[in-house]
DNA sequence: TGATCCATGTAACAGGTTACATGATTGT
DNA sequence: ACAATCATGTAACCTGTTACATGGATCA
């Protein structure tokens, strides 16, 4: 269990919605950690049950009432004595190296368009992730707390994209582009 | 459904048992699928059900039966037809980046310790996938085939486990020893 | 007035983990 | 004799996905 944890690390900074989390999950967190809306919900609900958040219905003018989630005392220890327990390994599953190991019985060209595409995706992750970084730390020497730990997961998911795109191009230049 | 899909990928080269699969699922598949013995073996009584592998018993000296699965024609038309649809994104998890998000309630210098343990594990992997290069594929160019997306996942492999060092490295240096 | 976004959920199902269970063989 | 490795499984449980459902607000 840990998109628990990981809910409650995006609550530390700011109080958010559901769908705020959802939209967040399709971002910065998103990429070390997915869910769709429906699990977020489901979690909240979960965490809310043993008090580890606390929901308040925030009216706001007009709209749908939000429920803005925030960690308790008994969430941050709960997060705190998660993080401080041995990390498991990191879980990776990707579709398309699978496919690579099946090329024997695909084309190749339909696999260099496959990875083509999927190139799009994360060339777009790694500008999100720049932008973010030049945006919200220009000067990473001065860094403590909260904000080291940002950065840092951000400096990963950087480096994460510029490595499979590098990979993708190595890719596209075996592979022909036509069978 | 995809693990059903990595199973056949991995089987197509040459019938495995389960334990085998198992095996192979804490090497070199293992880094874009991993999966646990028991699923394996659920997974693998699936696809027969669903003739898509046959199951032998290959006696062997003396030792118990181990039951050896090599993949059908209908199993091929199935691998084929799935790599050839479009695919989803890659799915990563990864706690240790959670926990970075989460420093403010962590002590850095435990989360270094636990960035520096788990440097140690990628770097027997980049030493596995590495001397697996050298030893299978010492000649890229002339490759083909199975062996050409072989090799294009072991190299995806490297640059993986190469950029999670680097930023080991780079975390190493920012976060404290001590508090 | 119809499409799209905001916002929250339920229910059924598939996928995956953990704990438990068994028993033979090989090496020390 | 004992531990480790080979080899296969079951059962209970937790996690995650897909499909369905609702309804207001904004914009063209």
């Amino acid at each position: 269990m840990a998109l628990s944890h990981a809910i409650l690390a995006a609550l530390l900074e700011r109080p958010l919605s559901g769908y705020d989390l959802a939209k967040q999950f399709d971002a910065s967190i998103g990429f070390f950690w997915q869910a769709t809306h429906q699990q977020i919900y489901l979690e909240l609900a979960k965490l809310e049950s043993k008090d580890f958040l606390r929901g308040s219905t925030a009216e706001q003018t007009s709209r749908r009432t939000r429920i803005l989630y925030s960690v308790t005392d008994a969430g941050v220890d709960h997060l705190a004595q998660w993080a401080a327990a041995p990390s498991g390994s990191a879980i990776i599953k990707d579709d398309i190296l699978v496919k690579c190991h099946a090329l024997s019985v695909t084309s190749a060209s339909g696999l260099r368009a496959q990875i083509a595409e999927r190139r799009g995706h994360h060339q777009a992750r790694l500008d999100t992730y720049r932008k973010a970084l030049a945006r919200l730390y220009p000067n990473p020497r001065d860094l403590a707390g909260t904000a080291l730990g940002q950065y840092l997961s951000l400096r990963a998911g950087v480096r994460y994209e510029t490595s499979w795109l590098d990979w993708a191009d190595e890719a596209c230049v075996i592979l022909p582009a036509e069978d």
